[in-house]
DNA sequence: CTTGAAACCCCTTCGTG
DNA sequence: CACGAAGGGGTTTCAAG
């Protein structure tokens, strides 16, 4: 299958650029541009332009949540009651820390929602206190991680 | 529920570092010397430590996938052949650059992956030629998020 | 665990092609 | 788009408290 129609149009040059920072956020500009072989002006003005278009979202540092002592990462589908309303439910959500992601989906769950606890304890405690006593969940589905074996963003 | 037996000590001072860094990995050092009060290089010592901790595990620039026309994202429980090699069909997964995570998990599904993709052709494309084509896939079951109200890393 | 100084390198902008 | 120059500022290391 031929992807089409890609909405922006980036050159090889800017895919470098943005393979670097993707792998490294703090690259120096200076670096890349002796890789690519243009001047650090130049990558300036293409990391201008990359931004302007939006597809530079932002720069983080990844931390290791295991270091911390947070192990056990699980999956939730959250059934909701017809006439609870959506946001509602994800306000609360948004006030659980350890909920990292938060998905409207198709399916037999109105919501879906990835969580990182210390172990299995600390999981259903979450399940028990923080999730089933928001109104409008009527029942959750919980499956765990074991091992994550893949984790990147979309490639460039 | 109080959390105790944190598996490294970090202070206040750490901790506003990381959250600096986590939300953009190249603010300069010597500004989050000047926010928290202590001199660059004392910052420097404490992120050494931090990666040598391996808390730190990298920086990342965000990129924003929609404006490369990536809009559908799914997730996909994958049943697998007893018979067959897990590592293998990962091993698989990795080739296809659309998926995004891929997890061993308990319940139903054997593994259970994360897909980014331009639209739901591209979608029903990797179901039916890259992933149901794996020796050992023998059933998935997709589901698509609507929207993603949450995407965050865990809380310092 | 902290500091200030010093050397070095990088960021950023500018005028220019 | 690309370049080189230039200043202002950041990074990194050091000896020292």
């Amino acid at each position: 299958m031929k992807i089409v129609n890609q909405s922006l149009q980036i050159d090889g040059i800017d895919k470098k650029i943005l393979r670097a920072l993707m792998q490294d956020a703090r690259t120096p500009i200076l670096e890349i541009a002796r890789q690519v072989g243009i001047s650090g002006a130049a990558i300036h003005q293409r990391l201008r332009k990359l931004e302007k278009s939006k597809l530079i979202s932002g720069s983080k540092f990844v931390i290791n949540p295991k270091v911390l002592g947070y192990t056990t990462m699980a999956f939730i589908g959250v059934y909701l009651d017809k006439a609870m309303s959506n946001p509602d439910a994800v306000k609360q959500l948004k006030k659980i820390p350890e909920v990292l992601e938060c998905h409207y989906t198709t399916g037999d769950w109105s919501i879906f929602i990835k969580i990182l606890c210390k172990d299995n304890e600390h999981l259903m405690y979450l399940l028990n206190n923080d999730i089933q006593s928001i109104t409008g969940v009527s029942r959750t589905e919980t499956f765990i991680s074991l091992a994550q074996q893949i984790d990147r963003q979309i490639k460039i």
